[in-house]
DNA sequence: ACCTGAACACCGTTCAAGT
DNA sequence: ACCTGAACACCGTTCAAGT
């Protein structure tokens, strides 16, 4: 069996925000419910498959009801990044207090990202890839609260301002590397009716390989190369990375520009 | 001024291929020419400005054309896909004979991925985030042409099978997160006529630095953080990457199965 | 035999007319 | 004052009617 990482659901049932201002009327139609509802969706049936007139119809109403709480599509997918790694920054395993040193802290946030992009493969190229809102929020740490709360953890740990920033870019990068080759690698076109249906590994490999003539060598490693050790080479390459950072923290530089100033 | 990566240019007339069975009468709509104007329109508009109607009328024809020679939207992006990196594969520098050793061969083709990201960066995403065909494909150096002559050419400077594999896979991380991370930075939404206008990197700084109340730790590091260090992040991760493949060389493994099969 | 106009079944989004 | 039906300007794709 392989072994899936465990990650409490982040679906389950969120008690109401305590806003005064909300109505809270019979079901009535909230940014959040819409949000949800569209992670919902596209975790369901692929993100090509939203949109704006079935999302609606998932929520019981007509499509222009939506665009009272969400500005158009566009924002509607910013929304649902955003909310994905909102869920994860509340979590009480990635809170700086919960983290032995500065290394326990960066394996936290990492399976707790490599969660969400597990639990959200379809939406996962959208936090990769949707542009950012200001030039220091860079995908998939991309909110002002997890660079907030990430950057000053690391300070605390002893991390410099420059090395703190360099080890925010290092981590991200890292981040979205493996995560979006792993997601890429689980996305087999999606039949939603047949979803239980695990596509047979050894048929799907058997059709592929018919076309590896004149590949010698990838044919030769071809179970290699399929085999799935996405596990291993994360937990592998963020040892690495953290060797990487520790250096950096003994005065070592990455983006080092010293010189610039004068 | 900033260091821009030189490269020979891609989009440079190409010789047409020498296929015998292609009429070649006044200027025939053909499979390659459907995807080059594809790839200069995004590169000039956008991705999400693509439209199948809108690409034909830069061809001088009707949208309906174009199903003669591109079974559909979908298909046409991962024809865009395959073009961009067959053509960094026809190109000289990465030749494995052109490299000294299997380190000078990796920066190479790292430096090379780089060069597409950077003269394409509304199309990488793609790149990306497409589904790969086969199982043993993974972005972005995902064409059996590239697997093939990367493994072949690790495999000829001592690498062993499962060393080969881990490097293409380790490999292939460092590329999509560094590349993407790059363009994802440098994404600012387009006005198809002010392309020349660079965005006035102070005015977009102070403008987005306002909403920065309650964030001590990213207002006092923003200007650290919006610094475009890309370039050197890139080489210091790369030649990381590289000293950690050297431990590969010498018999470690990263993805190490050993004992399932006993 | 080949090409393509018109048409189909959708989109996202707007806005006037309804309550 | 609020909500929403119908409508607008598009999509990707098909297919019959033209040459």
């Amino acid at each position: 069996m392989t072994s899936r990482l465990a990650w409490p659901a982040f679906e389950e049932p969120m008690p109401p925000p305590s806003d005064p201002s909300s109505p809270q009327r019979r079901d009535p139609l909230s940014r959040p419910r819409v949000v949800r509802a569209a992670i919902t969706y596209i975790d369901a049936h692929g993100l090509g498959q939203l949109t704006m007139r079935r999302l609606a119809a998932t929520l019981g109403v007509e499509a222009m009801s939506l665009y009272k709480h969400v500005s158009g599509r566009d924002h509607l997918l910013d929304a649902m990044v955003d909310a994905l790694l909102a869920d994860l920054h509340g979590h009480d395993d990635v809170q700086p207090e919960a983290a032995f040193d500065w290394r326990d802290y960066l394996r936290r946030v990492a399976h707790g990202v490599r969660a969400i992009a597990q639990q959200h493969p379809q939406i996962f190229p959208l936090v990769a890839t949707r542009p950012p809102a200001a030039p220091w929020i860079q995908p998939p740490l991309r909110s002002l609260e997890w660079i907030e709360s990430f950057l000053r953890t690391l300070r605390s740990h002893g991390f410099g301002d420059r090395q703190a920033v360099d080890a925010y870019k290092a981590f991200n990068s890292f981040l979205l590397g493996h995560l979006l080759l792993e997601v890429a690698n689980q996305q087999v076109p999606i039949n939603p009716e047949d979803r239980a249906d695990p596509p047979d590994e050894e048929a799907r490999f058997e059709a592929a390989a018919v076309a590896l003539d004149g590949y010698p060598t990838v044919a030769g490693l071809a179970r290699l190369l399929a085999e799935d050790t996405a596990s291993l080479e994360f937990a592998s390459a963020l040892e690495s990375l953290l060797v990487r950072l520790s250096g950096l923290v003994d005065g070592q530089t990455i983006s080092g520009s010293e010189g610039t100033g004068g």
